[in-house]
DNA sequence: CTCGTTTCTTATCATACATCAATGTAATAC
DNA sequence: GTATTACATTGATGTATGATAAGAAACGAG
């Protein structure tokens, strides 16, 4: 239970095999079924999710019912509607799992009672909201900037296993496009590095 | 001296005289000329500035040359590469002056200083980390969903007074389209408004 | 395995936006 | 006051991507 959340924290945050003895009593987790809904739009958020297993997207849905894939969260990634959580607003976005998922609950509650145990799971708190800016500024930089092809490279980089476990139409979803234009820009890539060899 | 910063603080973070009066000392305030660049790429990124008075922007230039605005920063906003800060990593944008504009400058021991004299400080920090997130979130569901003329119409939502300010060219690099692009909208929408009479 | 459903591809046509070039307009300098 | 420069508009044309429709392939439930 909450076992790669464990290694997680001892890994990349440097919390002790103690420390997480003393948090973990406070952690729920929680199976979601492939296409469970675990966000609503206009709905508060409550928690943050780690993800054990499994995959969960981030998205919003426009006045004309299209989807737009905002972020994936695959193992080991974090998922929340942070302004929705912080600012205790109705969220804009929707959190569902692409496949059966395990995660982590975390609410606000364990993030402050968590920091107070470990120094290091405060400090690497701060890294993940930097993190996430960062990424962000990135995706809206390739957004204003690069072309299909070139987002589809990035997307390609960014999370090299995905591009097997998700269909299609989301990753069009996810750079802004259809998945018939995605379907073009892949045709062409194919017929570049064809030709290359 | 820093007196819209002094006062920006008392209003939106709670910041006492007192507290201040501890804080300013530390402060460094600078005049930047127009067109003067207070961030290059590839250099690391130093500073938190804090817009006074004028106007800055924050943007990234591609392999051929386009700049790309990823954000304004008129009064009372701050502007950053928080990546480039927090990691202390060569940053990929460039900051410059659209005006001449004085700046607040807050490096990184200045926040700390600060956020221990005044929890409020504190508190306010974490609430623009926050609020960065959901602006930058905000705004990559417009790139990814909404057309040329609902960003521009956005844009005006969240920047009224700067529609005055800068120059047509610099709103079309924020939109991701080109200034002959962003003029067609503006006339497309200018005929909607006149007909609709 | 088989049928139905979902996903992916392909083709055609339509549209939004880019590019390039010319002209217009306003601010600034000389 | 004219010249220069920066910025904005317009038109012609090109290109990438969208919309729609249809078929092919993959997948999943029975």
């Amino acid at each position: 239970m909450a076992s790669n959340f464990n290694t997680y924290l001892k890994e990349k945050a440097g919390v002790s095999a103690d420390q997480f003895d003393r948090m973990k009593s406070k952690l729920l987790t929680k199976t979601i079924e492939k296409g469970q809904l675990i966000l609503k739009s206009n709905q508060v958020c409550k928690h943050t999710f780690f993800v054990e297993k499994g995959l969960l997207r981030f998205y919003s849905i426009d006045e004309i019912g299209k989807e737009h894939l905002v972020q994936f969260a695959p193992e080991n990634w974090f998922v929340s509607d942070r302004g929705s959580i912080y600012f205790n607003e109705p969220s804009a976005f929707f959190i569902d799992a692409i496949e059966e998922t395990q995660v982590v609950m975390l609410d606000r509650n364990f993030i402050e009672f968590a920091s107070e145990i470990s120094p290091e799971y405060r400090n690497h708190n701060a890294f993940l909201l930097q993190n996430h800016i960062r990424m962000l500024q990135n995706r809206i930089n390739l957004l204003i900037g690069a072309s299909a092809e070139q987002r589809y490279l990035a997307f390609i980089k960014l999370y090299p296993d995905l591009m097997l476990r998700v269909p299609q139409w989301m990753i069009a979803s996810y750079l802004g496009i259809t998945p018939e234009s995605l379907s073009r820009v892949r045709k062409e890539l194919a017929k570049k590095y064809f030709t290359k060899q």
